[in-house]
DNA sequence: TTGTTAAATATTGTTAACAATTAAGTGATT
DNA sequence: AATCACTTAATTGTTAACAATATTTAACAA
């Protein structure tokens, strides 16, 4: 197994939500499971941690990263900004034959979701807004959207837990195809938006967790 | 020195045009000259490599990075969505302070002008847009737009070369914050989109250069 | 000269041993 | 029990030697 083939299996184990944030991540460990150097491994967690995924203390190693509440705040607005550019420059762009492609994942999509296999539409949920940005043309967006993809579930995972009702709504990802397909760019942004919002706003919304004030939380017992 | 301290110098030279795009960057030569072990060198490669400022190719080593045109295409376009995205969150929640520091800084960049510190001027005139993204108040915003900051150097020199013209221009600095200050969003962003689409359209029209018609090029003498 | 092969050199890639640091355990003391 | 110092173990960090690969040089033949 390669360095990349392990950075792989350890990213999509993120955007899967089987790795908690927090998570410690030793460095033999890992080198027993994915059968590689301790080299390899070292080098991933680097990668790992430049891309945000993973957070790294000198001497104290490397854990599952687990963003602030600002982070998530600016990882979604950010988020909002990059899906809008690439709708405006896809909309004008795009042919039926990508329209139908989009469709068929939206297919997938909701297969998924009536069969209760979660997991699986939770991937194919995040393959549709990758698929956009993938057919929008811009590369470099393309590849900012895909790190923000990335980050995104630990910003969820860290303050809302596995919750069903945070995963996107097929519904809304057919109102976009249709508003990209009568070429209503506006529109399709604005349904973008709301529906990154409805997640965002449940961030916002939360009360304080990552560190109590432990004085009202002991005395009120 | 450390590992940090390598990173920002060689990223200091990319910035201020000192490494052309395509110089052979060795390990052991870097480690001389920095005084630091050969692994350092490496690791510094590595992440010069991820955010794309050096090309690295298996067993041939590093070196500074060549952007094609397309790649020089969506850069500038991904710049201005993320510079136009900052702008219009900054404009209605600046206060005169930052108005003030921002004037300050643009007085030093006329000055390094004037006073035909091209060096300067330049760096002076990269810390503006950084300056606008810090005060922007998203992290994530500012992270991605210095990286994009930090790669237009190369674009430019692979495609345009040295040339004095290519810099920002003083004046359109100074239109951008008075469209800031009378709190007309729209407006700075239109004068940023034009700042930006004036290198940009030198790309474009450039004729092709990497790899000229080698025929027309013998026969024409 | 031009092309081809082979040796020599230079450069990058990998590894295992060691060092440094932190975390965990142990027992004495209060 | 709680705290502290001390020892042990676990973990991360560094290094130099070696291996693998690529590049240059030299020698020779066409």
């Amino acid at each position: 197994m390669s360095e990349d083939d392990v950075l792989r299996q350890i990213e999509q184990a993120v955007i899967d939500h089987r790795l908690p944030p927090g998570t410690k991540l030793k460095e033999v460990q890992l080198a027993e499971v994915f059968g590689v150097k301790r080299g390899t491994i070292r080098k991933v967690l680097a990668r790992l941690a430049y891309s945000r995924l993973v957070d790294q203390l000198p001497n104290r190693g490397a854990s599952v990263a687990r963003p602030s509440v600002e982070e998530g705040r600016d990882l979604f607005a950010t988020r909002r900004v990059l899906e809008g550019a690439i709708i405006q420059i896809l909309t004008p762009q795009i042919n039926k034959a990508q329209i139908r492609q989009l469709r068929q994942m939206l297919d997938r999509e909701q297969n998924a979701y009536e069969a209760d296999d979660s997991k699986l539409a939770l991937s194919l949920s995040v393959d549709f807004h990758r698929q956009l940005a993938k057919m929008g043309g811009n590369g470099v967006l393309e590849e900012y959207l895909n790190d923000i993809i990335r980050r995104t579930p630990l910003v969820i995972l860290t303050h809302l837990g596995t919750d069903p009702q945070n995963r996107c709504r097929n519904q809304e990802h057919e109102a976009i195809v249709d508003a990209i397909e009568t070429g209503d760019a506006k529109k399709a942004v604005a349904i973008m938006n709301q529906h990154l919002l409805h997640i965002e706003n449940r961030i916002e919304h939360k009360t304080e967790d990552p560190q109590p004030d432990l004085a009202t939380l002991l005395l009120s017992s």
